[in-house]
DNA sequence: ACAACCGGGACCTCCCGTTTTT
DNA sequence: AAAAACGGGAGGTCCCGGTTGT
């Protein structure tokens, strides 16, 4: 059994945390958007947020991280794992999809938006934003294969997981070309279509 | 009077291109076998191809190109195009995939692999695949748009095009992890999944 | 005596120059909007105008003057040169200056509004425009030495050529800015500025 | 304890990058001098001045701002900040450069006109210099708004700013020319002409 | 010790003059 | 003779490892 998705609640510590990061987030956010991602150097940043440098490399391993980190991977892999055996994965998938992007704020949407915007306009956050998808592409053949009791290395496994990155890409982009999607439908509507064999 | 339209004989200069283009791309691997991607300078295999440095970037416009580039692109859309309309947008790809990758000679077939597994065990070439993965993935949505008489932008073509390049990527992965595959045969049996709605 | 400024009626020949030009131009600006300034070959602009390499280099020595060059400068040469020697060079200046964009088409001045946004964008369009501005500088040196009497070189004449070139740039930037603006009214407050010794 | 804010003493590290800066300079504009500016390379300027390229780049972004940068700028700033409100912008600003240039060496003067003479006579040079020109006027432009308690974006501070530094270009040409002239005395003429409302 | 600074070298771009192909 | 391809070399960026000042 898999334990309840909701955290009990986080200590001081662990809000102080949350905040800090948040704080960098929304000052590096603000230096990319009025001075280009290039021309703003992470001491820039750190300056705004009021860390340290060493601070910042604490949170994040690199500059291009502090736009590529999203806090919803973990409640995606969450709630994946608590679907019933019974669904395909395909179906658990966008299950856990549905319930984490649903339920975003207007806010939160908008920042998401935003990211997608930042990411592909500029060359090098593309590149490292496709390593994360790869790094995605395997995390997911990770759960596929807990859940058939198969092994992640296994070529149908990879298939499935490798596809359906691939359509999540297109939702990205679909996204950022388009600011009024309903980014949760478009995610089940590319499942869906998945799910039908990519009828055009 | 203007010549038909197939290049009867492609004229000194372009056959000279193409192997210089050639001679480039088997120094280089060589060298990168030899002594590893990093380890081996440009300058290197210019020395080994017998050609100033400027034109190893006229050919290629970074040394990761020369491991990213393959020739075989331009003949999967060639076959593709060719396909009647009769066909689904994915049989169409497996047969024109089917087509170019059936019948690489046993010595592409090698190269193909170990072009793969360079790939994959170098971070910056991975980058570099992955960026070209995106690229490919437009230029597939375009053909598909072509096909289905719709606008590339749209989404439900993004999504295919996005899945299909996605359970490509796979295929590569399994290729270079597994030297015995076939390579034709995995891509025939992934976009076989893929037309299957993903089952698993 | 200076000739009338209407020039009696150009030629096939110069007609036809004229719409070369402007084909060039237009094809150019789409082009540049499209995919930007620097990703754009000339080779590109050539076969969207329908013209050979050749004849674009004819008409624009260089891929920045398509920008660049306008043809109101001729224009408010010749009006200044027939303002009356009764006022200031300033006031004759004016009185050019609003001869010549007072009278532009709205879309010549969407079309001149377009071109400021591209250059003040263009770090190398920029470059090139503050030379033009400099070529600018002399000529007007020249312009008002004649009306004076005095020596283009005279440190006088440097001086307000500098300045007038100066406030003229301050215009560029504003109509760029501000898409609502009306450039000879911006015109004519600068120099009314001017004339009032800068007072702020 | 923390030290006062006057830097009482710069450190050693602060010194030898005065003096490694001064090498460069030094080192660069006698080799102008003896084979001309293009004729130069880096590397021979590095050589003489011994550092190696990157510690060459780390001290200027490019050869030409070896040429470009003067250290009057930061002084020139400090002294117009501290005039007194009750001048207009443009005394303000005639005493700060009366008392930065009024009061240089007459080594400092000669190697002034030496850059000056060097800058107009290489397009190069002249054309980076008109994008740091354009530099001074957004900067010139933020000073008067502070003054002001206006906006920097400002149209009457724009047109100042531009007409100011067109004046100040003049003065550079002419004291370019005329190896005799008195900087400090044309700066105030150009000045004193634009407070006068250009009359000629 | 800690950070700032420096040297070295690889990558890449651009330009120009020369050779080769058509 | 015109066009394409090539060689050479300078400018500029980046990163890494070693040294030096604080």
């Amino acid at each position: 059994m898999s334990p309840p998705s909701e955290q009990p609640r986080p200590g001081l510590r662990e809000r102080k945390k949350i905040k800090t990061r948040a704080a960098i987030q929304r000052e590096a956010y603000r230096l990319f958007r009025e001075q280009g991602y290039d021309a703003t150097t992470v001491e820039e940043i750190c300056d705004a947020a009021e860390v340290s440098p060493s601070t910042f490399f604490r949170y994040f391993p690199s500059k291009a991280e502090v736009v590529l980190w999203d806090e919803y991977d973990p409640q995606i892999i969450q709630i994946f794992k608590e679907q019933p055996n019974t669904l395909t994965p395909i179906e658990a998938l966008r299950n856990a999809l549905r319930a984490v992007f649903g339920r975003l704020s207007a806010e939160q949407e908008a920042e998401q938006r935003q990211r997608m915007t930042l990411i592909l306009a500029e060359p090098e956050l593309r590149a490292a934003m496709l390593s994360e998808l790869d790094r995605t592409a395997r995390l997911l053949a990770d759960l596929l294969a807990k859940r058939t009791g198969g092994d992640p290395g296994e070529f149908a496994v990879r298939v499935v997981a490798g596809a359906v990155v691939g359509a999540m890409t297109a939702v990205m982009f679909e996204a950022a070309d388009n600011p009024g999607a309903d980014v949760p439908d478009l995610l089940d509507q590319a499942l869906a279509q998945l799910e039908a064999g990519l009828r055009l």
